[in-house]
RNA sequence: GCGCCGUUAGCUCAGCUGGAUAGAGCGUUGGUCUACGGAACCAAAGGCCAGGAGUUCGAAUCUCUUACGGCGCGCCA
């Protein structure tokens, strides 16, 4: 229930709908003041009293009794304080009767959301710069689906631009073929690594990868052909990561394939009157937007980034006519994407406002800035492995009589992995270290699943605990704070929709895990006084499971039943 | 030069549409302990919320400005 909405309804206040009232209703920051608070600083100047004196008449006004026991003005605030065991019972009733589904809804009704991230390069590796989009997008994936919208996860393959002419040039020099079908990815690295270095010193080699890329375009077999392998090596190698992330996509439409679909959008750009010589390129001039112009075609006639996006966009829109379409990129491109999507909205196509970056900060090295070129990279499956073997030897160490090690320690590992990522506000930039993802304590996935094991522990001792139960006639501090954390998740799913940021819900597991283990440590839940209250906290601790494990799986981290 | 973003405890970060004494984790110091899983819990120390001005009854939060840092700014993606 709605008890913002319940004060707000029983408080009289001239000229404001009980909706306004309730907008104003906060939380005071100690518990013992109160549950829920009206500052009256604000009605003051409506009904022109002191707001210590609109404090002492609404509380006069108001009905104490059902689900708010007590009311009291304080200093210019209206302090609530509810019946704990109404409120808790409605929480524990809610969590528990939707089970899987707590903290879902339909409210997105099904409409479409594209999201593109991840966004592979064909013959690079994948490695922690690719993290933060691969695992971000995957949450709102998950996240918005929960919430009744059908997601479109697109995976905007780079599989188009002049380094597929220097990787051909590189092959045909010092490519082997069985060499690279042993070795993959790594192995295509190593000669673009290689040509870049020659090309240093013989930059006729740059002429020669031109001439390699005009034949992709122009479907030369013999380039396609090579072309095509060099993307299968890929796909095959990011799909591991993929596998253990648990990362999906319903499309891998990338840039090649809007290779041809880009004519039409030149047409209408220059129908329009949008399309601009200037300097013997194509443009659209923004200037009039406080933006540099967007260059839609280059002096050799060809295709740029931005035109392949707005084809993009434009083949989205009719496939699937998305409700909202979302790039997840980091900040680095704001400039382009604010650029594309005035472009659109110039051509008059309404739904260019439905085109959202979904910005997140950069990754860099202790020693400086990533680069494949100059080799200093961190791998993504060196990172995952070592986290996972990391878990192996923590949990050979506390329960070496587990039968499962292997597939807890992927659980922990690859969920460190994870959760490391989206813990804090996407926007931050992150200096990528060692010590730090594996680090396994205090606010991190393990320390959640590490609850989740407990809580699951104490359940099966109890034997599958009673499904029905009553309230106690009293409420431990402990149990109603734990409480009102479980009864913040759907709310947290709603706003972690609504701004992209997946982190909220990794911050209230570990909210929700720090007061179940208060809540353990000051209340014996198996040993409680009474079998009543031994079932009530049982309970209390299945939806605390519960919202824990809806939670981290909407960050896509599974929890080990036991480890 | 212009634009976008960031700046909160020694370190890494929270802080909801402005609201009552600024919160975590790590690290430091000291405790809990025959525990329903110690991968836990408790306590202490540690802050001029980068500086300044403004709006307001009230500002870490809004506006302006300065400093520092990151990113971007026509034929790469």
């Amino acid at each position: 229930m709605d008890y913002k909405k319940y004060i707000a309804e029983r408080l009289p206040v001239e000229g404001m709908t009980a909706e306004e009232v309730a907008s104003l209703i906060a939380c005071p920051p100690d518990p013992s003041m109160g549950d829920y608070a009206l500052p009256c600083f604000k009605l003051a100047k409506v009904l022109r009293k002191s707001p210590a004196a609109i404090a002492e008449a609404l509380c006069a006004a108001f009905p104490v009794g059902g689900v708010v026991s007590k009311a009291e003005a304080v200093n210019g605030y209206l302090n609530f304080t509810v019946d704990r065991a109404a409120m808790v019972r409605d929480i524990l009733s809610e969590a528990l009767s939707k089970g899987d589904r707590y903290g879902a809804s339909d409210a997105g009704m099904g409409r479409v959301v594209c999201i593109d991230y991840s966004s592979v390069n064909i013959a690079k590796r994948f490695h922690i710069g690719h993290l933060s989009t691969t695992v971000l997008g995957a949450a709102i994936y998950r996240i918005l689906n929960f919430l009744g919208y059908k997601s479109v996860g697109i995976n905007h393959l780079g599989d188009y631009g002049t380094q597929f002419g220097k990787l051909i040039s590189a092959y045909k020099r010092w490519g082997n073929r069985e060499e690279i079908e042993k070795q993959g990815v790594s192995a295509l690295n190593d000669i673009y690594v290689r040509w870049h270095k020659e090309a240093e010193a013989h930059p006729e080699l740059e002429d020669e990868a031109r001439a390699y890329f005009k034949k992709i375009e122009e479907k030369d077999p013999e380039c396609m052909a090579l072309f095509d392998w060099f993307k299968e090596l890929t796909m095959k190698d990011v799909q591991k990561i993929y596998d253990l992330l648990d990362v999906r996509f319903d499309s891998y439409a990338g840039e090649s394939f809007y290779s041809d679909k880009m004519g039409p959008v030149v047409e209408e750009l220059r129908e329009k009157g949008l399309l601009r010589e200037s300097q013997g390129a194509q443009i659209v001039d923004l200037e009039a937007y406080g933006m540099p112009p967007c260059i839609i075609l280059k002096k050799d006639g060809t295709s740029l980034y931005a035109t392949r996006d707005m084809a993009a966009a434009i083949y989205r829109k009719n496939t699937y006519d998305f409700y909202k379409c979302l790039y997840v990129v980091a900040y680095q491109q704001n400039l382009h994407f604010r650029q594309v999507f005035k472009v659109l909205e110039l051509m008059g196509k309404p739904w260019a406002k439905d085109l959202v970056h979904v910005a997140y900060g950069m990754v860099s090295l202790e020693e400086g800035a990533m680069s494949t070129r100059k080799g200093n990279v961190v791998f993504l499956e060196d990172v995952i492995d070592k986290c996972i073997e990391k878990a192996y030897a923590i949990v050979s160490e506390k329960n070496p009589d587990l039968e499962n090690k292997e597939e807890v320690a992927k659980k922990v590992g690859v969920g460190a992995v994870i959760f490391g990522a989206l813990y804090n506000s996407k926007i931050k930039d992150i200096v990528f270290s060692y010590d730090k993802v594996l680090n396994f304590e205090g606010e991190t996935s393990v320390y959640v699943q590490y609850t989740c094991a407990r809580a699951r522990s104490v359940l099966q001792k109890a034997g599958g605990a009673a499904a029905d139960w009553e309230m106690p006639a009293a409420i431990a501090d402990e149990e109603f704070e734990l409480a009102k954390a479980v009864a913040a998740f759907p709310d947290t799913v709603l706003a972690a929709a609504e701004k992209y940021e997946p982190c909220l819900i990794a911050r209230l597991c570990v909210d929700v895990a720090q007061k179940f283990n208060k809540f353990y440590f000051d209340c014996k839940i198996l040993s409680a006084e009474t079998d009543a209250l031994k079932n009530f906290r049982l309970a209390l601790t299945r939806a605390t499971l519960q919202t824990l494990t809806n939670a981290l799986a909407l960050l896509g981290i599974g929890v080990p039943e036991k480890m």
